[in-house]
DNA sequence: GAGCCGATTGTTAGCGTTATCACAAAGGAA
DNA sequence: TTCCTTTGTGATAACGCTAACAATCGGCTC
């Protein structure tokens, strides 16, 4: 910088000037700096940069597992967003899901002076360790539910379980059979909750959830036993893979679908619309999220107290797995 | 850090002798400096640190889109294999793919002082980016050819079709038809070669390959046409959802997979196992490309010179979706 | 023409660490 | 005892940048 100042004929202070609030020197000035930052290859030191405003430019983002379609698209909108506001993205991976667990990974991030983080661990244990945070770090939640002492972005997981149901319903199927996700899943029981809101505004039977693992073999376990009742003409997996094993069991049982059985799918993940038959699903919009995330974020670090709820809609995708009621 | 010192009776520099070389510090003094540490909380300011030693203790990810599974996969290995050595990883994902865009982004990362980077990018036209990289800074390339002025990992695409066209031959098929990824990918280009090869070595003739996109929509168009040849009898799709839309578009045409024809995938994506029916494909351990990425980088930034290439041998998994030639 | 103002640039003093060298104490060899 | 190591600790000076204030320079008012 001292070489840029020398060569511009200027003083450091004013190529530091430069870079950060232009307006603030003369053109000629701001070109002749410029012209000697260009031919010398000058790239100021984020370090020192940081040392002196405590700002790093960097963010956190801690996650569960970011092999998954939706932590990863997450993740993906996030650095989308904040790369606008020229800010990097950090990422630590969880490798359980307790509170102690959530500390290290948030400590680790903070040892490298992020501005702010954000989580994405829809779990409820996850919750538990949001109690403990550190209260002078910016936290955004990814993905919990309302009441936390920090803002939070999610899918509203209630509205579209209802989407799904009433769609059933709509084709004239007597009520629907819900494979459940992992209890400690946060998106878990909001799936339920708008399954069970959604039957039971209409007067319908409330059969119980079947709780599954998120794995298509638990849905295609499951989905064998629902095979043998006739009743069961309807059938709303929480999420994709589960429906994908729901498919398999039906079609093993001779159950066709969707003239004998319709299926319902959440996510929306991207091979959904390449199976037989086409899914019927969700979609999340899990970028949308990932950027609301980011937005929470920065008016947290810049300042703000309150602790926003933001919740993106899904939407209901019609393929070929949902059918009127046979008979 | 003044704090600690005074509360434990040392001076600064002690302090952080405690934190970098604890074993030149004699353990009274060192148990009474950790006790103060503990006591007030201290956390090293690394901003500082950095500043002083050079080193930010982050390494950056160039990667096209981190939502495919491969890429993901990758990323989740480099860091887990970081964390193990107090890395932390800072990603920047690539908006387009030419030489511009890898620049940027690698000077993005440069400008928080990553200590090296590595670039997931298996394209051909990424690859030229790479020519013009700034030479000071460690870089680990992963998916590429090997010949490149920095080390590469990557997965022996060669050999995981080889594989898969020997399985089919030994089933009895006469041959193998191809169904290959976009020109540009270099993964596409090892496959086809492959398979190639693994053909001529039994000398038997060889299609020309058909030219898909990775998309299932190509595996189903070409599928269609395919289904119509009563030859064909065995296809290996360079990918996993293409060798869906086969499935599918077999299907349609009435042509039973395995007894009419037997379909091999590449990837093993999670939903592999869960289709209709289970797909026989070639298993890719993206995670250990990214942890051998990580050693690699690591290496370089200790100093080390040498551009080597590991590979990674993939795996054949049998399911169902093969079977012995008909007839 | 003195005095004042705003715009622009410079000077100084850190930010929180660690490298380097200096120093003190303790032990061993002569 | 004296000198020389070795071991442990401290003092000082950077690292590269920016905040805060100081200085300079035109131009303007009266």
């Amino acid at each position: 910088m001292e070489d840029v100042a020398e060569r511009a004929g200027v003083s450091a202070m004013t190529v530091s000037r430069v870079l950060n609030t232009p307006e603030k020197v003369r053109p000629d000035t701001r070109a002749r700096v410029l012209e000697a930052v260009r031919e010398l290859g000058y790239r100021p030191n984020q370090a020192a940069r940081s040392l002196v405003t405590g700002r790093s430019g960097t963010l956190g983002v801690v996650s569960f597992d970011t092999t998954l379609y939706g932590p990863a698209s997450t993740l993906y909108g996030i650095e989308r967003a904040a790369r606008g506001e020229e800010y990097l993205i950090t990422i630590v991976s969880l490798t359980a899901l307790n509170r102690r667990s959530i500390g290290d990974a948030v400590d680790r991030l903070r040892a490298q002076s992020v501005e702010g983080v954000v989580i994405v661990a829809p779990h409820e244990s996850a919750v538990d360790g949001l109690r403990s945070l550190p209260a002078d770090l910016p936290v955004v939640v990814v993905g919990a539910r309302e009441g936390l002492p920090v803002p939070v972005a999610a899918v509203d997981q209630e509205a579209g379980a209802v989407r799904a149901v009433r769609h059933l319903l709509s084709l004239g199927h007597r009520t629907v059979w819900h494979l459940s996700g992992p209890p400690d899943w946060i998106d878990a029981a909001g799936r339920i909750a708008g399954w069970r809101s959604a039957l039971e505004a209409e007067g319908r039977p409330v059969p119980d959830p079947l709780p599954g693992d998120w794995s298509a073999r638990s849905g295609y376990e499951h989905g064998l036993r629902l095979a043998r009742d006739p009743e069961v003409t309807a059938v709303f997996a929480a999420n994709d893979h589960m429906a994908m094993g729901v498919l398999r069991a039906m079609r093993e049982a001779g159950r066709r679908v969707p003239e004998d059985v319709s299926v319902v799918g959440f996510d929306d993940v991207p091979e959904a619309g390449y199976l037989w038959p086409l899914l019927t699903t969700v979609r999340q919009n899990f970028g949308e999220v990932g950027r609301l995330a980011f937005e929470l974020l920065l008016e947290r670090i810049d300042g703000g107290a309150e602790n926003r709820y933001r919740l993106v809609e899904p939407e209901l995708v019609v393929r070929e797995s949902t059918g009127p009621r046979a008979g």
